[in-house]
DNA sequence: TGAATGACTTCGG
DNA sequence: CCCGAAGCCATTC
């Protein structure tokens, strides 16, 4: 419980740094936290933040803007219509132009 | 303790 | 960026 808290919590908080209308990828994320390699635990991370409210998940994609934890959304296309909403484009399941998009915690923060 | 899992990434073709 | 295979690492059972 509470040890595990600690990679998430990180997590979670960059997540809430996300700016409205940007995404980032799980890689990005871990990078900024110090665990490159930890890409996978990000993601592990985000299935955490579930049970907390104002990490914006859906921002979060994979390294070519596909959103590949929508399936952990509810519905169908939960994920997309949240993007899509803050002014994000996308098509099959995919953030396009995802480079103009894209929101690196390394460079921002 | 060891084996399996996963909302990823990188490399080669 | 598409496809397939291997690597990584924290968490779970």
């Amino acid at each position: 419980m509470s040890s595990s808290q600690g990679f998430f919590f990180k997590v979670h908080e960059v997540a809430k740094l996300i700016p409205y209308g940007k995404v980032t990828s799980y890689g990005a994320i871990a990078k900024y936290l110090g665990a490159s390699g930890s890409a996978r635990m990000v993601g592990w991370a985000m299935n955490a933040s579930h049970k907390d409210p104002g990490v914006p998940a859906h921002r979060v994609v994979n390294r070519v803007g596909l959103l590949s934890g929508k399936h952990h959304f509810e519905g169908t296309n939960l994920m997309q219509q949240l993007l899509e909403s803050e002014g994000v484009e996308v098509v099959d399941l995919k953030v396009q132009d995802f480079e103009k998009l894209f929101w690196d915690p390394m460079k921002e923060l």
